[in-house]
DNA sequence: ATTACATGTAACCAATATAGTTACAAATAA
DNA sequence: TTATTTGTAACTATATTGGTTACATGTAAT
């Protein structure tokens, strides 16, 4: 199955919290496209991994730290489209009595941590900052 | 989510067969610890995709290709763990009279290709004759 | 040819995740 | 005090996963 939109979306509400503080969970469910319900329980991880500060009652949110420092990694993690340290799954209880089965596990699971930080570093390298740069350069070359 | 553990099952039957062409759904089934339908299904992708030979009513099966040939992408591919080149799932209508909604998609998408491919790139420098090799290599040690 | 055994599927089930929705309490600001 | 907003609980529909039963079909060996 695919990784969750909450990801894309949740790099989506950062874009739009850079550039304007004043975003409610309304205007940004409507520039996502979704209920603001989905976009407050996205905000909420977020808030709680202190990537943006969020008050009830006060509208829009600010973010906790520089745009430069936050990276897609981070938001990857936030939103938690993955179990931590487990991209990919592995069968639970193979046979201890057949040479594959007790070899299996400890032989695929380093060789899927490499798959997986491979992905992560990727993520790693990139930053909201370039996102949001990315965009204001769409939007400038497409006037 | 997790990628499925059709991925590590199918790894883990395809050492299987490697080792011994006479390997029943029954028995993979027995070393895998699940039900021998579920590896029937498995063995049913392996075999759309070419990776081995099984025929109807005959016990086992063989290698369609030598095992050094065989990558771990080839089996990641085969079992369908992830729609095809899309790994990450992106929501798919952002409102287009917002900057931000008009370009996401497009921004977004490259980055994730990026990450896809780089974690496509370490399975596919992998071969299942790597992973018997380690398997048997424990074994001789551990003895 | 009959028997025994395998594969190949259809059809179902329980558990879980996703994305969306309604409803409402609590906090804030004007 | 009123209007607005965040924060959640609770619920829904849908899809995927992993497992299971049941059974038709194919093969080989006696």
């Amino acid at each position: 199955m695919a990784i969750s939109t909450r990801f894309s979306v949740g790099i989506h509400i950062l874009s739009l919290i850079a550039t304007d503080e004043k975003m409610t969970s309304d205007l940004i469910a409507g520039s996502v496209n979704t209920n603001p319900v989905v976009i407050r329980k996205i905000m909420s991880m977020l808030k709680k991994a202190e990537l943006i500060e969020v008050r009830p009652g006060v509208a829009g949110a600010r973010l906790a730290r520089p745009l430069s420092t936050i990276t897609l990694l981070d938001v990857y993690q936030a939103v938690a489209v993955v179990p931590d340290k487990e991209l990919f799954g592995v069968h639970a209880a193979p046979n201890p009595d057949c040479p594959v089965g007790r070899n299996i596990q400890s032989t695929v699971t380093p060789i899927f941590e490499l798959a997986q930080s491979a992905l992560e570093k990727v993520l790693a390298h990139v930053t909201l900052d370039d996102i949001v740069s990315e965009i204001e350069q769409k939007e400038a070359s497409s006037s």
